[in-house]
RNA sequence: GCCCGAGUGGCGGAAUGGCAGACGCACCGCACUCAAAAUGCGGCGUUCUUUGAACGUGUGAGUUCGACUCUCACCUCGGGCACCA
């Protein structure tokens, strides 16, 4: 090896980034003699800036990637842009760069980023959202969803974002705050196009099951999420009127205890109940108050309750009682049927309401443990005995919702419901930078959607910004005004666009056939690479674009253009980076930029850090420190294998290995146990800190090796290259080079996953643990799989063991074969 | 309030019923050097009466021959949900 032969990372990492792509390695096709591997990361938002998290998340899917190509998979390594969304907008109106130029030198500056990280991505089908060749299927998708009656138009209170100037989903207001802006949200009476994907529910629910390959956590928040609750509905008569109200409730079985009804300020009949009554006035002010309130601001469990008498009464068809009926702002008029039967003894809201307002209070469910209660100071919810029901008496809670059911039914005033919490998701938007909504409005014909064939609707580039933010669109005549593709007349357009969570719900199909332009993807071509064999991404997705997806997929599936139901089969969710404790932001000062840790050390250290620092789920402490180790550990395999080519290049292995002396044997066990550790370890547990260690420990035990006088080249060769091939996944690039220093003229990336050998694993010996009474004594070798009996005798043979136990009585000896011994004493 | 996850040396972490602290970082010592850096070699949980022993995985109990690992209760931190009837 040469004085000036240095780790030159720099030099390294280009040579084979250009070579890979020069060779496509990375282009793949259907293939249906091989098994297929689609492996998938969160596609970015090109903010113009690859952050750490960035790196952790590519790192991450790349060693999968790299790992299953090399074990024999067609692999699906695609990326792109999720391109459309605010920021672009922003800048617009800050620097006025048109979102698109933005946008696409962001996608360029990013690319090359991503490119230096030396990953196996499959750039060929490389798309951005934001492009017309891509949003004419987003579009396309909207106009199913419309066909099937699954995209409608309504006039909805809605969370609308004062800065960002644009509704939101439900989903993406988080404690009553935007999401993304972390504003108040304020509530608005808008119409708004929402996708029905309260329909999709049950599914949605149902098939968490099939999931096996998702972690526990998100399953649980999607469950929460969706929040089926089973409960019954039924209708109380209205006290002198033809009216009656729909109630749900999930505890039929406390109606006796009903002693008020309670209605969304909202509810269609509040009007028309307290019409000419006194308290109409008062209530109309109730109503007003209620009108603006977000719902955080209106429905968080630190607000106080309020609510205002009606006037009006309904008849408790099974006590034949008149209660009177309120409305309350603890009551919404979007889930269930927006009335609620009250029931303070049993139900900790109502009584809260119940006491503040001296509503009567009647015990229904008798407390076990409390029998003899009669003032009700906390309301008991759990199981009991009902009683003060009439005939009902007696029963238990679970039989008591049955009997109360089936009594409504038969009497044809309710039957059994199920409830979701989940709501429609409100797509449209009120902002320039996103998919057009495709529908057009005729005073003649209506509502419209464009034709699949006059897609895509483009989206003007030409387009004068708003400081407010207001979208630019809704003053772009040509856009707007537009004929009635029905009747021919004037029309005119939508001018909201998507969410751009519509645009990530599909984008998985996409990469499946990403130039097909008569439809969004081809089913072949779809039905060989999906599902998603392994999604890999941030948790602040659990929710959001992870149910979106299912739903999109689910869709997909019912009109026959996908076979699969679910779109990710396995789904990994990494943790964040932090420093200093706290999650890298420009506001704490603690950013380290991925730029200039690859300037400094290479992409192979930066990879190999961030791999080896904390396992992928967990959140990874940033160390400058731990960098410098990591680099450290390069030029150590750098320097090891320069030293040892020559060595080695001429060396072949026999077929058998005989008559290896001890220490060369030892290298040998070393070499194949390492394989096996981190051929499970990628497999099986993503544990990608303990297969670094592994390689580590194989390091350094070829480095120990070095100082023995009687080398055999070939275990050292066989060493060399399984630690070369291992390390691959995680530091490809030097481990390419190195490869060709020890004579290959092939890629090692396309080289097999090495195969341990059962019998290297074989060893003679083995070390026994002795312990006395569970403590560690000694430690004695013995053959390995010696039989119960002499191991018995060859411990309590050992000189410290009968040191120890003379003078005691043996009680018990437990014995784990080649492992330990346990002797029980008194 | 409810649900989930985590708590192990100075630090990141390893071990999921059988040797606690693998691997790495930091630190200490030695070698090389005029010196430093780099590199190499060695040490490194705490305490003590130091060829040995006691203690030690958030706290307290329990199960077991044996518990970081299982069970129960609690504490702390993180995350999710939070008037959804």
């Amino acid at each position: 090896m040469s004085l000036n032969n240095k780790y030159d990372f720099k030099t390294i990492e280009s040579k084979w980034q250009r070579y890979w792509a020069e060779h496509d390695f990375y282009e793949v096709t259907e293939d249906n003699n091989k098994a297929k591997y689609y492996n998938l990361e969160m596609f970015p938002y090109p903010s113009g800036n690859l952050h750490m998290g960035h790196v952790r998340n590519y790192a991450i899917g790349d060693v999968v990637a790299r790992f299953k190509s090399m074990n024999g998979f067609n692999v699906l390594h695609p990326m792109g842009w999720d391109a459309f969304g605010l920021p672009a907008e922003n800048a617009a109106i800050q620097h006025s760069i048109p979102p698109a130029k933005w946008t696409s030198s962001n996608i360029a500056a990013m690319r090359e980023q991503l490119k230096t990280l030396g990953l196996s991505y499959n750039w060929q089908r490389e798309f951005s959202t934001s492009s017309p060749d891509y949003y004419k299927f987003t579009q396309w998708m909207f106009l199913k969803l419309y066909e099937h009656n699954l995209a409608y138009k309504k006039d909805a209170a809605v969370n609308w974002c004062p800065s960002c100037h644009t509704v939101l989903a439900n989903e993406q207001v988080v404690e009553g705050a935007c999401e993304r802006c972390e504003a108040q949200v304020e509530k608005k009476q808008l119409e708004q196009w929402f996708f029905k994907i309260t329909d999709y529910a049950p599914r949605l629910l149902d098939d968490l099951e099939l999931l096996t390959g998702w972690p526990e956590k998100v399953k649980t928040m999607q469950k929460n999420w969706i929040g089926r609750s089973e409960g019954c509905q039924f209708s109380m008569q209205v006290s002198n009127s033809d009216d009656s109200i729909e109630l749900f409730t999930t505890r039929p079985d406390t109606v006796f205890g009903a002693t008020y009804l309670v209605l969304a300020p909202e509810h269609p009949l509040v009007k028309s109940l307290c019409a000419g009554k006194a308290e109409e006035a008062n209530v109309q002010d109730f109503i007003k108050q209620m009108e603006f309130l977000s719902d955080v601001a209106r429905t968080s469990t630190e607000t106080e309750k309020e609510g205002i008498f009606t006037g009006a009464y309904a008849l408790n068809p099974f006590t034949n009682e008149e209660i009177p009926i309120w409305i309350a702002n603890y009551v919404l008029m979007d889930y269930g049927t927006g009335a609620i039967m009250a029931v303070p003894a049993h139900d900790e809201r109502d009584l809260e309401f119940a006491l503040k307002y001296n509503l009567p209070v009647r015990i229904v469910i008798e407390n076990p443990e409390n029998p003899s209660i009669e003032v009700v100071t906390e309301a008991f919810a759990d199981d009991g005995i009902m009683v003060n029901s009439a005939g009902f008496n007696g029963l238990s809670v679970e039989e008591g919702k049955k009997a109360i059911i089936k009594y409504v039914t038969d009497k044809k005033i309710g039957k059994a419901t199920i409830n979701y919490r989940l709501r429609d998701w409100l797509i449209s938007r009120q902002r320039y930078w996103g998919a057009p909504i495709p529908i057009i409005y005729c005073d003649k014909c209506g509502t419209v959607p464009v034709p699949y064939a006059d897609l895509p609707v483009i989206l003007p580039e030409d387009v004068a910004f708003r400081p407010s933010g207001e979208s630019p669109l809704k003053y772009v005549d040509n856009f707007i005004n537009t004929t009635c593709p029905t009747c021919g007349g004037m029309a005119k357009r939508e001018t909201d666009t998507m969410d751009t969570f519509v645009c990530s719900s599909w984008y998985f199909t996409r990469f499946a056939s990403p130039l097909t332009n008569d439809l969004p993807f081809t089913k072949e071509a779809a039905d060989y690479w999906l599902p998603v064999d392994q999604y890999i991404g941030g948790v602040e997705h659990a929710i959001l674009h992870l149910m979106y997806a299912r739903f999109f997929t689910k869709f997909l599936h019912d009109i026959n253009m996908l076979s699969a139901i679910e779109p990710f089969t396995n789904l990994l969710t990494q943790g964040m980076v932090l420093k200093d404790g706290a999650k890298m932001s420009k506001s704490k000062g603690n950013v380290v930029s991925p730029e200039e840790i690859i300037n400094k050390y290479g992409a192979d250290t930066a990879r190999l850090f961030i791999l080896f620092a904390s396992p992928p789920v967990r959140d990874l402490e940033w160390s400058d420190q731990g960098v410098e180790g990591s680099y450290r550990f390069l030029n150590r395999v750098w320097r090891l294998v320069n030293d040892y080519a020559a060595n080695i290049k001429d060396v072949s292995s026999p077929d058998k290995w005989d008559n290896l002396d001890e220490a060369t044997k030892n290298l040998h066990y070393k070499t194949h146990f390492t394989i096996k550790k981190v051929t499970d370890d990628l497999e099986e547990r993503f544990n990608f800190n303990t297969a670094v260690s592994a390689i580590m420990e194989l390091f350094n035990a070829l480095n120990s090796y070095k100082e023995y006088p009687q080398q055999d080249y070939r275990i050292v060769k066989e060493a060399i290259e399984s630690l070369l091939i291992l390390l691959t996944p995680f530091c490809p690039h030097i481990c390419e080079e190195l490869w060709r220093v020890i004579g290959y003229n092939s890629s090692i990336i396309t080289a097999s996953w090495p195969k341990y050998e059962e019998e290297a694993l074989i060893q003679a010996e083995v070390e026994i643990v002795v312990q006395i009474n569970g403590k560690v004594r000694d430690r004695i070798k013995v053959p390995t799989n010696l039989v119960e009996d002499d191991l018995r005798q060859i411990a309590l043979d050992n000189s410290r063991i009968k040191d120890l136990t003379k003078d005691k009585k043996i009680v018990k000896i437990i014995m784990i074969p080649d492992k330990l011994i346990n002797i029980v004493i008194k």
